[in-house]
DNA sequence: TTGACAGCATACCGACTGGTCTGTATTGAT
DNA sequence: ATCAATACAGACCAGTCGGTATGCTGTCAA
């Protein structure tokens, strides 16, 4: 029995513990049961909350994945002029803190989640996608930026830069899982700085 | 009842449905029961040849993906001396030839598998990660001979590079089939080009 | 104080899971 | 011809899955 019934608190610790539970085991993987158990909760407040597996995944992209991204890399970036310097300190900065507490071994979150669900199911798939797009144009608009304000080489396109940064990201936290080696994620990591240093005018 | 016993022959239908099974729905949505009848036989058989789903999946890592990549990746470039033209035209080769049959849609299976399995299974992990070994030491190896040759700078690390390059590569494939856009495959491959680019001497 | 309804708990459901077991047909060596 | 051993086939199993139906309980407006 609760302390005290309260609706949004239950809500939350139910997204928390999908969250847990899918970026633990994927989304296929993860189990109803095991969510309610983590949440302490039962299947009647779960269904309650959410329509089903998909809508509680749904939800966990929009409100516990997505917010956590942006204030953790597209808020920093916002208003950047020095897109290359402010990136390399958030990529550092991530590595540092991120890592330790096992991004290394489960990857990323969002990238997990696209990868096994947006072949399986188109909302899934917009719902992912979204972030992504946030997350690129946050990135382009930077570049932009860089440009005008002449810490980046003119002639370079802010879209294809943002694109690939994002999928250089995303691949080397991928490789890095799969290797369990942080010496690749070093020297990746080093690659892209020397790619990011190459934009510079 | 099949034409003629033929144990060689159950054992590779099996290996091929049980790829196409895991590329499409993952390794964990993946059903036994939807292999054998695709492979047009019962489970008799597959657990006959195999212990069960886990060792299949080692074996389709091994016997599938494996000699798919290094014919497709690694045999093309194993000797090469200008790793950077090579490596541009397989890049287009690829993006024309494969994306027509379902790539974009559903990604790379060595890293879809990865992505997914690497987390929760060490054998797993570990089979995969020595597909990713074997690219990146041919590719490093082919850096390596292109800077012999002349036709790459010669103050760059192979290792680091070909570490980039792969990460790179599985994650413009990723995010690509996650916006199902070709317009961002060519945009980021675009900008891996031009990383290429910046190798030469 | 009393309805009315949201918020939740619990028992339960059919479908499906990976895996086992037993039986049988085929094969190759002797 | 005989005898194992191999290569399956198919019934069967306990367990788990996502989801539902029903009913109780706390909350709050009237």
């Amino acid at each position: 029995m609760k302390a005290t019934r309260n609706s949004e608190r239950t809500r939350r610790q139910i997204l928390q513990a999908g969250f847990d539970e899918f970026y633990k085991n994927g989304f296929q993987g993860a189990s109803i049961n095991r969510i309610v158990e983590k949440a302490d909760t039962t299947k009647g407040a779960l269904f309650h909350h959410f329509r089903g597996k998909n809508d509680l995944g749904y939800a966990v992209v929009r409100e516990v994945i997505h917010p956590h991204l942006k204030e953790q890399w597209a808020d920093p970036l916002a208003k950047s002029t020095d897109p290359i310097t402010d990136l390399k300190r958030l990529f550092r900065r991530c590595w540092r803190d991120e890592m330790a507490d096992g991004q290394l071994r489960q990857g990323c979150p969002l990238n997990n989640l696209a990868q096994e669900m947006s072949p399986l199911d188109e909302k899934f798939r917009k719902s992912l996608e979204q972030v992504y797009v946030g997350w690129r144009d946050c990135l382009a608009d930077a570049f932009a930026r860089g440009i005008k304000a002449g810490t980046v080489k003119k002639n370079v396109s802010p879209r294809k830069v943002a694109a690939f940064i994002v999928a250089a990201q995303a691949g080397i936290i991928g490789t890095a899982k799969n290797a369990q080696s942080e010496e690749l994620l070093r020297q990746a990591s080093r690659a892209l700085f020397d790619y990011l240093d190459s934009l510079r005018p």
